[in-house]
DNA sequence: AAGTGGATCAACCGCCCACAA
DNA sequence: TTTGTGGGCGGTTGATCCACT
Protein backbone atom coordinates (compact mmCIF):
# COMPACT_ATOMS: atom_id res chain seq x y z
CA UNK A 1 0.00 0.00 0.00
CA UNK A 2 2.39 2.42 0.90
CA UNK A 3 5.01 1.18 -0.70
CA UNK A 4 6.83 3.84 -3.54
CA UNK A 5 4.56 6.61 -2.62
CA UNK A 6 5.84 9.93 -2.55
CA UNK A 7 7.65 11.64 0.19
CA UNK A 8 5.33 13.76 2.06
CA UNK A 9 6.26 16.76 0.91
CA UNK A 10 8.14 17.72 -2.53
CA UNK A 11 11.61 18.93 -0.36
CA UNK A 12 12.67 21.23 -2.78
CA UNK A 13 12.61 24.43 -2.00
CA UNK A 14 11.68 23.77 2.03
CA UNK A 15 13.87 24.91 4.75
CA UNK A 16 15.37 22.27 6.80
CA UNK A 17 17.80 22.15 10.18
CA UNK A 18 17.58 23.94 12.56
CA UNK A 19 13.96 25.73 13.51
CA UNK A 20 14.27 29.68 13.68
CA UNK A 21 12.66 31.76 16.36
CA UNK A 22 10.13 33.25 13.99
CA UNK A 23 9.36 29.79 12.23
CA UNK A 24 8.58 28.37 16.13
CA UNK A 25 6.59 31.90 16.13
CA UNK A 26 4.61 31.14 13.47
CA UNK A 27 4.35 27.63 13.33
CA UNK A 28 2.98 28.30 17.63
CA UNK A 29 0.48 31.39 16.46
CA UNK A 30 -1.39 29.21 13.98
CA UNK A 31 -1.84 26.42 15.69
CA UNK A 32 -3.20 28.24 18.29
CA UNK A 33 -5.29 29.66 16.91
CA UNK A 34 -6.47 27.02 14.16
CA UNK A 35 -5.04 23.98 15.65
CA UNK A 36 -3.56 21.43 13.84
CA UNK A 37 -5.68 19.48 11.57
CA UNK A 38 -4.14 18.63 8.53
CA UNK A 39 -0.40 19.05 8.88
CA UNK A 40 0.50 18.80 5.39
CA UNK A 41 -1.69 21.79 5.14
CA UNK A 42 -0.99 23.37 7.59
CA UNK A 43 2.50 24.74 6.78
CA UNK A 44 1.56 26.72 3.87
CA UNK A 45 -1.22 27.70 5.64
CA UNK A 46 0.88 29.02 8.51
CA UNK A 47 3.35 30.41 5.94
CA UNK A 48 5.87 27.88 6.89
CA UNK A 49 8.66 27.35 4.02
CA UNK A 50 8.64 23.59 6.18
CA UNK A 51 7.57 19.67 5.40
CA UNK A 52 4.25 19.25 7.10
CA UNK A 53 5.81 16.18 8.94
CA UNK A 54 8.12 18.73 10.28
CA UNK A 55 5.97 20.92 11.68
CA UNK A 56 4.19 18.02 13.43
CA UNK A 57 7.90 16.94 15.23
CA UNK A 58 8.48 20.66 16.21
CA UNK A 59 5.48 21.10 17.50
CA UNK A 60 5.38 17.75 19.48
CA UNK A 61 8.62 17.61 20.28
CA UNK A 62 9.19 21.32 21.33
CA UNK A 63 6.68 23.45 21.16
CA UNK A 64 3.60 21.99 22.82
CA UNK A 65 2.75 24.41 25.81
CA UNK A 66 2.24 21.54 27.93
CA UNK A 67 5.81 20.00 27.98
CA UNK A 68 8.02 19.13 30.68
CA UNK A 69 11.56 20.00 29.91
CA UNK A 70 14.24 19.42 32.49
CA UNK A 71 15.83 16.28 33.78
CA UNK A 72 13.98 13.19 34.30
CA UNK A 73 12.67 12.52 37.86
CA UNK A 74 13.89 9.20 39.08
CA UNK A 75 10.98 8.05 39.15
CA UNK A 76 9.95 8.98 35.51
CA UNK A 77 13.45 7.07 34.74
CA UNK A 78 12.05 4.35 36.52
CA UNK A 79 9.14 4.22 35.02
CA UNK A 80 10.55 4.21 31.23
CA UNK A 81 12.99 1.45 32.78
CA UNK A 82 9.68 -0.39 33.46
CA UNK A 83 7.34 -0.03 30.71
CA UNK A 84 10.74 -0.23 28.52
CA UNK A 85 10.70 -4.06 29.67
CA UNK A 86 7.34 -5.28 28.97
CA UNK A 87 7.30 -3.35 25.88
CA UNK A 88 10.40 -2.74 24.35
CA UNK A 89 10.71 0.44 21.97
CA UNK A 90 7.19 1.95 22.03
CA UNK A 91 8.49 5.33 23.04
CA UNK A 92 5.06 6.46 22.04
CA UNK A 93 3.32 4.00 24.55
CA UNK A 94 5.81 4.86 27.24
CA UNK A 95 5.33 8.26 26.24
CA UNK A 96 1.58 8.23 27.33
CA UNK A 97 2.67 7.64 30.83
CA UNK A 98 4.63 9.95 31.09
CA UNK A 99 2.75 13.54 30.96
CA UNK A 100 4.73 16.48 29.51
CA UNK A 101 7.19 13.82 28.34
CA UNK A 102 7.67 13.07 24.24
CA UNK A 103 8.66 9.98 22.70
CA UNK A 104 11.33 11.60 21.12
CA UNK A 105 13.22 12.75 24.38
CA UNK A 106 12.60 9.26 26.47
CA UNK A 107 14.08 7.64 23.44
CA UNK A 108 16.85 9.96 23.64
CA UNK A 109 16.99 9.58 27.39
CA UNK A 110 16.67 5.88 27.52
CA UNK A 111 19.67 5.53 24.18
CA UNK A 112 21.91 7.68 26.02
CA UNK A 113 22.49 6.52 29.99
CA UNK A 114 19.15 4.52 30.81
CA UNK A 115 19.89 1.84 28.36
CA UNK A 116 23.55 1.69 30.11
CA UNK A 117 21.94 1.52 33.79
CA UNK A 118 19.56 -0.95 33.10
CA UNK A 119 22.20 -3.15 31.21
CA UNK A 120 24.38 -2.35 34.62
CA UNK A 121 21.59 -3.44 36.88
CA UNK A 122 21.69 -7.00 34.82
CA UNK A 123 24.63 -7.52 35.40
CA UNK A 124 25.11 -6.87 38.75
CA UNK A 125 21.61 -8.87 39.25
CA UNK A 126 23.11 -11.97 37.35
CA UNK A 127 26.33 -11.66 39.65
CA UNK A 128 24.00 -11.84 43.00
CA UNK A 129 21.67 -14.90 40.93
CA UNK A 130 25.26 -16.76 40.41
CA UNK A 131 25.98 -16.01 44.13
CA UNK A 132 22.92 -17.48 45.12
CA UNK A 133 22.89 -20.12 42.93
CA UNK A 134 26.77 -21.10 44.64
CA UNK A 135 25.65 -20.95 47.96
CA UNK A 136 22.19 -21.40 48.78
CA UNK A 137 20.37 -23.38 46.38
CA UNK A 138 17.21 -20.67 46.19
CA UNK A 139 15.68 -20.15 43.08
CA UNK A 140 16.66 -16.45 41.32
CA UNK A 141 13.59 -14.56 41.45
CA UNK A 142 13.88 -12.85 38.08
CA UNK A 143 11.53 -9.95 39.65
CA UNK A 144 14.07 -9.25 42.52
CA UNK A 145 15.45 -6.51 41.75
CA UNK A 146 19.49 -5.50 41.96
CA UNK A 147 20.70 -2.82 44.06
CA UNK A 148 22.41 -0.28 41.82
CA UNK A 149 24.74 1.47 43.52
CA UNK A 150 24.29 4.48 41.19
CA UNK A 151 20.58 4.91 41.53
CA UNK A 152 18.62 1.99 42.14
CA UNK A 153 18.03 3.17 45.76
CA UNK A 154 14.81 4.19 44.46
CA UNK A 155 14.03 2.09 41.69
CA UNK A 156 14.37 -1.29 44.48
CA UNK A 157 12.83 0.59 46.66
CA UNK A 158 9.99 1.07 44.11
CA UNK A 159 9.90 -2.26 42.41
CA UNK A 160 9.78 -4.09 45.82
CA UNK A 161 6.57 -2.25 46.76
CA UNK A 162 4.77 -2.92 43.58
CA UNK A 163 5.57 -6.12 44.43
CA UNK A 164 6.75 -8.06 41.21
CA UNK A 165 3.54 -10.57 40.84
CA UNK A 166 0.48 -8.05 40.68
CA UNK A 167 -0.57 -9.53 37.08
CA UNK A 168 -2.11 -6.80 36.26
CA UNK A 169 1.04 -4.12 37.53
CA UNK A 170 1.86 -2.03 34.57
CA UNK A 171 4.72 -1.12 35.40
CA UNK A 172 5.63 -3.04 38.45
CA UNK A 173 6.60 -6.10 36.16
CA UNK A 174 9.83 -7.16 36.71
CA UNK A 175 12.24 -7.01 33.49
CA UNK A 176 11.15 -11.16 33.13
CA UNK A 177 12.79 -12.52 30.02
CA UNK A 178 10.10 -14.69 29.39
CA UNK A 179 7.50 -12.13 28.97
CA UNK A 180 8.88 -10.64 25.08
CA UNK A 181 7.63 -7.64 23.61
CA UNK A 182 6.30 -9.37 20.66
CA UNK A 183 3.65 -10.80 23.31
CA UNK A 184 2.70 -7.23 25.39
CA UNK A 185 2.84 -5.06 22.22
CA UNK A 186 -0.53 -4.28 21.39
CA UNK A 187 -0.96 -3.72 25.74
CA UNK A 188 -2.29 -0.28 26.42
CA UNK A 189 -0.49 0.63 29.13
CA UNK A 190 -4.21 2.04 29.95
CA UNK A 191 -5.77 -0.71 29.79
CA UNK A 192 -3.06 -1.94 32.76
CA UNK A 193 -4.18 0.84 34.91
CA UNK A 194 -7.75 0.14 34.74
CA UNK A 195 -6.90 -3.57 35.33
CA UNK A 196 -4.96 -3.08 37.90
CA UNK A 197 -5.79 -0.01 40.27
CA UNK A 198 -4.60 -1.17 43.86
CA UNK A 199 -1.28 -1.86 42.05
CA UNK A 200 -1.64 1.13 40.03
CA UNK A 201 -2.01 2.93 43.59
CA UNK A 202 1.24 2.52 43.95
CA UNK A 203 3.10 3.58 40.84
CA UNK A 204 5.01 6.21 40.74
CA UNK A 205 4.27 5.85 36.70
CA UNK A 206 1.10 6.72 37.59
CA UNK A 207 1.90 9.93 39.60
CA UNK A 208 0.70 12.21 36.95
CA UNK A 209 -1.82 13.28 35.12
CA UNK A 210 -1.86 13.16 31.59
CA UNK A 211 -0.87 14.80 28.71
CA UNK A 212 -1.96 15.57 25.42
CA UNK A 213 0.05 13.16 24.14
CA UNK A 214 -1.65 10.85 26.08
CA UNK A 215 -4.75 11.87 25.87
CA UNK A 216 -6.38 9.56 24.24
CA UNK A 217 -4.47 6.15 26.08
CA UNK A 218 -4.37 7.55 29.86
CA UNK A 219 -7.06 6.28 31.92
CA UNK A 220 -9.64 7.92 34.06
CA UNK A 221 -10.73 7.44 37.44
CA UNK A 222 -7.05 5.84 38.36
CA UNK A 223 -6.75 9.31 39.88
CA UNK A 224 -9.18 8.77 41.67
CA UNK A 225 -7.10 5.90 43.62
CA UNK A 226 -3.54 7.74 43.60
CA UNK A 227 -2.14 11.07 44.99
CA UNK A 228 -0.88 12.61 41.82
CA UNK A 229 1.02 15.46 41.44
CA UNK A 230 -0.25 17.77 39.11
CA UNK A 231 0.19 19.00 35.85
CA UNK A 232 -2.35 20.92 35.16
CA UNK A 233 -2.78 22.19 31.76
CA UNK A 234 -4.93 25.45 31.44
CA UNK A 235 -7.93 24.89 29.82
CA UNK A 236 -7.53 28.37 27.74
CA UNK A 237 -4.68 26.60 26.43
CA UNK A 238 -6.15 23.48 25.34
CA UNK A 239 -8.89 25.55 24.11
CA UNK A 240 -6.71 27.55 21.84
CA UNK A 241 -4.83 24.68 20.70
CA UNK A 242 -7.86 22.50 20.13
CA UNK A 243 -9.42 25.69 18.56
CA UNK A 244 -11.55 26.33 21.70
CA UNK A 245 -14.67 24.75 20.83
CA UNK A 246 -14.29 20.83 21.69
CA UNK A 247 -11.21 21.30 23.42
CA UNK A 248 -10.98 19.14 26.69
CA UNK A 249 -8.65 19.80 29.23
CA UNK A 250 -7.11 16.79 28.82
CA UNK A 251 -7.95 14.03 32.29
CA UNK A 252 -8.59 16.61 34.57
CA UNK A 253 -9.63 14.37 37.07
CA UNK A 254 -6.61 15.76 38.91
CA UNK A 255 -7.94 19.34 38.40
CA UNK A 256 -7.61 20.55 41.83
CA UNK A 257 -4.49 21.89 40.82
CA UNK A 258 -2.26 25.10 42.65
CA UNK A 259 -1.72 27.83 40.48
CA UNK A 260 2.22 27.90 40.69
CA UNK A 261 2.27 24.52 39.37
CA UNK A 262 0.11 25.49 36.80
CA UNK A 263 2.31 27.52 35.91
CA UNK A 264 5.54 25.53 36.17
CA UNK A 265 3.81 23.08 34.46
CA UNK A 266 3.20 25.42 31.39
CA UNK A 267 5.03 28.46 31.29
CA UNK A 268 8.42 27.14 29.93
CA UNK A 269 7.59 27.60 26.56
CA UNK A 270 6.05 31.18 27.72
CA UNK A 271 9.01 32.02 28.85
CA UNK A 272 10.93 30.86 25.40
CA UNK A 273 8.84 33.47 23.79
CA UNK A 274 9.43 36.17 26.62
CA UNK A 275 13.78 35.54 26.09
CA UNK A 276 12.80 35.71 22.43
CA UNK A 277 11.56 38.67 22.56
CA UNK A 278 14.26 40.14 24.86
CA UNK A 279 16.74 39.02 22.66
CA UNK A 280 15.03 40.50 19.73
CA UNK A 281 15.02 44.31 22.15
CA UNK A 282 11.04 43.47 22.36
CA UNK A 283 10.61 42.61 25.54
CA UNK A 284 8.14 44.57 28.22
CA UNK A 285 5.57 43.75 30.35
CA UNK A 286 2.74 42.45 28.64
CA UNK A 287 0.11 44.88 29.02
CA UNK A 288 -1.79 44.05 25.85
CA UNK A 289 -0.52 40.98 24.85
CA UNK A 290 -2.27 40.90 21.83
CA UNK A 291 -1.01 44.17 20.82
CA UNK A 292 2.43 42.95 21.01
CA UNK A 293 3.00 40.33 18.37
CA UNK A 294 2.87 42.49 15.69
CA UNK A 295 5.73 44.77 16.90
CA UNK A 296 7.51 41.32 17.13
CA UNK A 297 6.95 40.31 13.76
CA UNK A 298 7.82 43.51 12.55
CA UNK A 299 11.11 43.53 14.16
CA UNK A 300 11.49 39.98 13.91
CA UNK A 301 11.58 40.92 9.75
CA UNK A 302 8.63 37.95 9.40
CA UNK A 303 7.08 38.95 6.45
CA UNK A 304 4.75 36.52 4.06
CA UNK A 305 6.91 33.42 4.04
CA UNK A 306 4.50 32.45 1.04
CA UNK A 307 1.89 34.38 -0.80
CA UNK A 308 -0.28 36.13 2.44
CA UNK A 309 -3.55 36.40 0.61
CA UNK A 310 -6.30 34.60 2.68
CA UNK A 311 -3.37 33.96 5.26
CA UNK A 312 -4.83 34.67 8.74
CA UNK A 313 -1.18 34.56 10.30
CA UNK A 314 0.54 36.92 7.94
CA UNK A 315 -2.38 39.05 7.95
CA UNK A 316 -2.70 39.01 11.53
CA UNK A 317 1.69 39.23 11.55
CA UNK A 318 1.56 42.29 9.40
CA UNK A 319 -1.60 44.42 10.70
CA UNK A 320 -2.09 43.11 13.86
CA UNK A 321 -4.80 41.25 15.32
CA UNK A 322 -7.51 44.75 14.54
CA UNK A 323 -7.14 44.43 11.06
CA UNK A 324 -6.53 40.91 10.68
CA UNK A 325 -8.72 39.12 8.37
CA UNK A 326 -9.33 36.58 10.74
CA UNK A 327 -8.21 37.68 14.01
CA UNK A 328 -5.67 35.34 15.25
CA UNK A 329 -5.98 35.00 18.73
CA UNK A 330 -10.01 35.17 20.21
CA UNK A 331 -9.74 33.65 23.41
CA UNK A 332 -9.81 35.66 26.03
CA UNK A 333 -6.92 34.85 28.60
CA UNK A 334 -6.25 35.10 31.72
CA UNK A 335 -3.15 37.42 32.55
CA UNK A 336 -0.76 34.55 33.95
CA UNK A 337 -1.83 32.87 30.02
CA UNK A 338 -1.53 36.31 28.99
CA UNK A 339 2.24 35.60 27.36
CA UNK A 340 1.11 32.63 25.57
CA UNK A 341 -0.63 34.88 23.35
CA UNK A 342 2.66 36.57 23.23
C1' DA B 1 44.15 28.01 26.65
C1' DA B 2 43.50 24.73 23.13
C1' DG B 3 42.33 20.25 21.54
C1' DT B 4 39.79 16.04 21.81
C1' DG B 5 36.36 12.69 22.57
C1' DG B 6 32.12 11.46 24.57
C1' DA B 7 27.34 12.83 25.66
C1' DT B 8 23.23 14.96 24.47
C1' DC B 9 19.41 16.32 21.76
C1' DA B 10 16.85 18.25 17.85
C1' DA B 11 15.66 16.97 13.48
C1' DC B 12 15.27 13.97 9.56
C1' DC B 13 14.29 9.55 7.15
C1' DG B 14 11.70 5.87 5.74
C1' DC B 15 8.44 2.47 6.83
C1' DC B 16 3.92 1.12 8.52
C1' DC B 17 -0.89 1.56 9.63
C1' DA B 18 -5.49 3.44 9.45
C1' DC B 19 -8.81 5.35 6.81
C1' DA B 20 -11.37 7.30 3.07
C1' DA B 21 -12.58 7.38 -1.78
C1' DT C 1 -11.43 -4.73 -2.75
C1' DT C 2 -8.02 -1.70 -4.21
C1' DT C 3 -5.51 2.37 -4.01
C1' DG C 4 -3.95 6.78 -2.42
C1' DT C 5 -3.18 9.83 1.46
C1' DG C 6 -2.13 11.45 6.02
C1' DG C 7 -0.29 10.70 10.27
C1' DG C 8 2.50 8.20 13.52
C1' DC C 9 6.43 5.63 14.94
C1' DG C 10 11.11 3.99 15.60
C1' DG C 11 15.76 4.39 14.04
C1' DT C 12 19.47 7.24 12.72
C1' DT C 13 22.19 11.31 11.97
C1' DG C 14 24.54 15.53 12.68
C1' DA C 15 25.39 19.62 15.31
C1' DT C 16 26.36 21.32 19.69
C1' DC C 17 27.79 21.07 24.42
C1' DC C 18 30.80 19.79 27.98
C1' DA C 19 34.23 17.56 30.61
C1' DC C 20 38.72 16.04 30.55
C1' DT C 21 43.58 16.07 29.22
Amino acid sequence: MGRGRAPCCAKVGLNRGSWTPQEDLRLMAYITKHGHANWRALPKQAGLLRCGKSCRLRWINYLRPDLKRGNFTVEEEETIIRIHGMLGNKWSKIAACLPGRTDNEIKNVWNTHLKKKVALREQQHKAVAAAKSDGAASGSDAGTPVTDSSSASSSTTTNNSSGGSESGDQCGTSKDPDASPLQLEDIDVSDMLVDAPAAAAQKPMLSSSCSSSSLTTCIGGVEDLIELPVIDIEPDIWSLIDGASDATAPCTGAATSDEAGEAAANNWWLEDLENLEKELGLWAPVEDPQAHLPDLLDHTGLGPLVDSEGDPVSTYFQTGPDNAETELLDVELEPSSAAVVL
